[in-house]
DNA sequence: GTTCCGCATGAATCGATAG
DNA sequence: ACTATCGATTCATGCGGAA
């Protein structure tokens, strides 16, 4: 059924997309092996077309044995990074997000950071009690107070101007001031980059991405990068236990660093690899009987369009 | 000893800085008067020259009997906006700030919404396993799902407000409205001209106030103002437990609101009466055997420079 | 090859309606 | 009364077609 071997050999899982619950296919994976940990799970309720929804009520006592494997897998000097927002229920913040936080310290988690993503173009509309909800968490959990940081690698030019210019470059924006460096007025550009780089915030402000209609959720890469690159080293090993389309991954890799992807759904899976690799490849998947996603009903016509 | 006589009056307060504790203050103003309660309160451990500094262990503990007063003072229409954020302390986030949030669910607060300032200018410094901090919470409490909330208050040009400081755009974008709103269908126009001015978002994306060095915990003035208007209308009554220097009650008071400040420390009561009325004056004090202020032994030589 | 403009599209939330 | 579903609301962004 799977095409590898060694299940307790990290090195089968190396650089893949693995078919399957984090939950379990971690068990597979070495104590203390893993770098970096940033996954964005899915929001209580959200996604419903994807994952099914997990209840508010119910997503702390789902999310704790995860995050207990996560634990295990970390090595000591390791970050976990976690990207969630609580939503509105009945008209009020739900507490799973704090509670969450509470638990994972009983579970032994340090608690060290928040960051604050703030994101530029917030889910539209209008209510008579709220604003649209223009941010998100970044929690940073340690399991030692003596983590790997590098914060070096995430210097900004000083300047407003320049944290927001920074944020924006996507792909094609890097290509094209490399393109410019070839023709002389890179030599300003390398001359901003070379002055006057100071330390970022805990807050990053940065767009959500919206072209891209293969995945319904993901966020910019440039949000993946920030934290890979503060927090591992090349040839180092991150780990995104819900991968949705790819893009952690995609990301370390572009960094060279390795990468271990975790997702459920079949047809994510599948983007991912085809983002990562070009192609449609075979790939090993959980040891289990080979559960096809499936559409709920209701939703099918929906899909469709 | 004390000026005025009918205590269970919230009149005798009106527009005045009391100095006392609010826990005890309060006790003295009629329930369900406040429209709107604003405050920033001492962080735990910070400003420990002039509050003795509240252990983050015991932070809630302090905190929740004073929450409760303000439950009681505040009408069902009306909003609490706790402006507070978490220390480090061992390597940590402390877990006050969202330990206080359960406790005050407990209590029968609403937890409605959770604003970010997100500071442009922040405290230098550098450390090496965290940035610098960049922002805070201002976390909205009410009594009641149906309370008082005037958006329309608070719009703000097309594009974002933070981006409009800078500026650039904005003087051609308006340019370009206009001929555009010139030359169009009508019913384009109008659509245009509708959007002028946008709801803001619930992230806050102001400056520091570096000026107000009389004040240790001086926030921008343009905190409190928006938050008044967003939540109270002309005559309303404002109410800042921990008034501080009296940015609060100032900001009411420029914007046609009554307000009460109470203020534990007599040299920030003067402050903020001069800063309000202009000038030194003699005001109602709490019916205790007036205590004056003592620095700490060990502190004196540090408030000296 | 640029620049400009139109258009679809989101980690959403509320209130009304229906069962 | 309580839950489930649906329509209405709204705006920054990036892509693609057009000038």
């Amino acid at each position: 059924m799977s095409n590898y071997q060694l299940k307790t050999d990290k090195k089968d899982y190396l650089d893949k997309i693995i078919h399957g619950d984090c939950e379990k296919v971690l068990l597979d994976i070495p104590e203390n092996s893993i770098d970096l940990i940033f996954t964005s799970p899915p929001y209580a309720d959200q996604r419903v077309k994807t994952y099914g929804g997990i209840s508010p009520d119910h997503y702390v006592e789902w999310f704790l044995p995860k995050a207990a494997q996560f634990k295990r897998v970390l090595k000591p000097s390791g970050t976990f990074i976690l990207n969630i927002k609580e939503r509105v229920v009945n008209g009020e913040r739900h507490t799973y997000v704090i509670d969450l936080i509470l638990k994972m310290r009983e579970q032994g988690w340090l608690w060290t950071e928040e960051f604050i993503w703030h994101k530029k173009n917030s889910y539209p509309g209008k209510w008579p009690n709220r604003f649209r909800d223009n941010w998100e968490r970044l929690i940073q959990f340690n399991k030692e107070k003596n983590f790997s940081m590098y914060q070096e690698s995430v210097m900004v030019p000083v300047g407003d101007w320049a944290k927001d210019r920074l944020a924006k470059l996507s792909e094609t924006d890097k290509i094209r001031d490399e393109s410019r460096a070839g023709s002389g007025f890179g030599k300003n550009v390398s001359n901003w980059i070379g002055r006057d780089m100071v330390y970022p915030t805990n807050v990053l402000h940065l767009a959500t991405e919206t072209g891209n209609k293969r995945h319904s959720a993901a966020f910019p890469s440039y949000l993946p990068e920030w934290f890979i690159k503060l927090f591992t080293k090349s040839g180092d090993l991150v780990l995104d236990p819900f991968m949705g389309s790819g893009t952690t991954a995609f990301s370390a890799l572009q960094l060279g660093r390795h990468f271990i992807g975790i997702e459920i759904n079949a047809e994510y899976v599948q983007i991912a690899n085809q983002r990562i690799y070009g192609k449609q490849i075979k790939l090993p998947s959980l040891g289990e009987k080979k559960k096809k996603y499936k559409v709920p009903a209701n939703k099918k016509s929906e899909r469709k369009k």
